[in-house]
RNA sequence: GGGUCGUUAGCUCAGCCGGUAGAGCAGUUGGCUUUUAACCAAUUGGUCGAGCGUUCGAAUCGCUCACGACCCA
């Protein structure tokens, strides 16, 4: 632990950066001081669209297109009198071409030169193409407007290293077009959510990420203090109970693209903080919203692939086809063959089945919740295509309706694609006895020691008291959509900041 | 939590049967007016993740720790 932990940090010098600080201090000297001056007027994308099709004649007979032109400076070739730098924008990047004669006596050896790779810099000119053809800026003002301190990474193999992408991502961003590729289909992948819910009807909301009871999920929560009030709060686990509340008030579709946090252990697949959406449709079955999720999922192979086939991890999943639908008995019979459904009737030959399958079960598990591990442990992870899992058991499902004709499950289904489970939705529960029992059988469980068994919710049994029209809801993991849609093995690669332990 | 692998210059990587650390890029100096990972010449730069141990001698072998990656629970 060094000294300086809450103090100003050591300065982290090398030769490189104190070169750069001097030449700061030169220009300092002559008056720069990070000028907010300077306005851009092109895009490095906007210009590529409109004239990488005119041939070098065509643009040299025509009527010079003035540009005017920023960004960070990422390769820069200078051959004597004359050069060549690479000016890189939000989306793409623009060659321009400097000469010593056409800048001011002297700006061209005493500035010019001296700038660096990473310098962010404006510059105005006209068009032109290069004898090899490539579109760039005839320079004939150039400033700097912005001095960078730190090298960058190496200008061909950017940067490799995954502790230094995730910890200092915007290094990443800059030089790996990879990662920003990354995040801006991330960006229009949520966008489209929002947009097609708006296109169904939907509200979009915004519900307390502070709970005072954490609910809506089992999951243990982060725990934090209100000091005025001097009470503890909880990070919201999901925004389910709230948006139900918003139901009964009479917002019959909701939605919420939310933040929800999770006191657990990090893995490829799991960040103490992620992101889904979970909408809320009144008098709307959860065969509807399996409708909607196959409609929403098939627009956004579309949008995202071009195809209906997805890649993934050197597999590829199908999205063209109906997407399947299993009951999860079904597909437990499906993926063990060595199964008979009567063995899933009775809690005693559930056990042994799942002895058998080599499945570990608690003493206390129901026959639910035997038969949900089963599934999870043996059939999960072959659901590759897109798949429905429906018939959920009551057991397992605190927050969903019974099924009418059979009690024991409830009218609930899970997405599974590649193995992963990306979406989880059903009937909702509206009938507040029945949902006060859930709750208090949740509350048994953790006296027993689950510690992930929920709360007892007295205002969200009041507020199902007054009456909440038949719904179904639905939640989607937008990281994981994320992940599957660009290809990224791991949720680190599809969040901006994911969470690290902190460097010594 | 367990296992495997990694951590060397600002970046990307060599070096690992022990003998005082190398390359390319970036930087510096010089040359070059259509280059494009520009090129040519010269040159600076390292507590080899941290600590302990073995040894005459450790980037290299052993142990502990930190951080990360992958696999498993």
């Amino acid at each position: 632990m060094s000294e300086t932990q809450n103090n100003v940090p050591e300065v982290d010098e090398n030769k490189i950066i104190a070169e750069r600080r001097a030449k700061l201090k030169a220009l300092r000297d002559i008056g720069h001081s990070y000028p907010n001056t300077f306005r851009r007027e092109d895009s490095s994308a906007d210009l590529h669209a409109k004239y990488d099709e005119m041939s070098k004649e065509e643009l040299e007979a025509a009527e010079p297109v003035r540009v005017k032109v920023a960004g960070r400076m990422m390769l820069r070739r200078i051959m004597g009198k004359a050069s060549f730098a690479t000016l890189q924008d939000h989306e793409g990047r623009i060659q321009v071409y400097v000469t010593r004669d056409e800048l001011p006596e002297g700006f061209y050896n005493t500035q010019f030169k001296k700038w660096d790779l990473g310098d962010i810099v404006g510059a105005e000119g006209y068009l032109f193409k290069t004898n090899t053809g490539e579109l760039s800026v005839h320079v004939e003002n150039i400033e700097l407007i912005t001095k960078s301190i730190r090298p960058l990474p190496d200008k061909f193999h950017g940067l490799q290293d995954q502790e230094v992408k995730y910890r200092q991502r915007y290094v990443d961003l800059i030089v790996n077009e990879e990662s920003r590729d990354t995040f801006i289909m991330r960006s229009k992948i949520v966008q489209h959510v929002r947009n097609f819910l708006i296109g169904k009807g939907f509200m979009e909301v915004e519900t307390p990420m502070m709970h005072v009871i954490p609910g809506g999920a089992t999951a243990k929560p982060f725990n934090t203090h209100h000091n005025a009030l001097d009470m503890p709060l909880y990070l919201r686990i999901a925004p389910e109970l709230y948006l139900k509340r918003l139901v009964v008030g009479g917002f019959e579709k909701v939605f919420e693209i939310n933040r929800s946090f999770r006191n657990e252990g990090l893995s490829t697949r799991h960040n103490p903080e992620f992101t889904m959406v979970e909408f809320y449709s009144a008098y709307t079955d959860y065969h509807q919203l399996m409708d909607y999720t196959e409609e929403l999922l098939k627009e956004l192979a579309e949008l995202t692939v071009g195809s209906t086939q997805v890649p993934y991890q050197g597999q590829v999943f199908d999205f063209g086809k109906p997407f399947a639908r299993l009951t999860m008995k079904e597909a437990i019979l499906k993926y063990n063959p060595s199964a008979k459904a009567e063995q899933l009737d009775d809690l005693e030959s559930a056990r042994e089945l799942a002895k058998s399958l080599n499945v570990h079960v608690e003493e206390s598990y129901g026959l639910g919740k035997v038969m949900t591990e089963i599934f999870e442990e043996t059939a999960e992870e072959k659901l590759m295509d897109p798949t429905f899992i429906t018939e959920y058991p009551a057991e397992v499902s605190p927050l969903a309706r019974r099924n009418d004709e059979n009690p024991f499950i409830t009218d609930r289904f899970e997405l599974f694609i590649g193995g992963r489970e990306l979406a989880n939705g059903f009937n909702e529960l509206n009938d507040a006895e029945d949902q006060a029992e859930r709750f208090k059988a949740q509350v048994e469980a953790k006296d027993a020691g689950d510690d992930e068994a929920m709360h007892y919710d007295e205002d969200y049994i009041t507020a199902l008291e007054h009456g909440m029209p038949p719904t179904a809801g639905e939640g989607i993991g937008i990281d994981r959509l994320v992940m599957l849609f660009t290809d990224k093995p791991t949720i680190r690669d599809v969040l901006l900041f994911p969470h690290m332990r902190p460097v010594q």
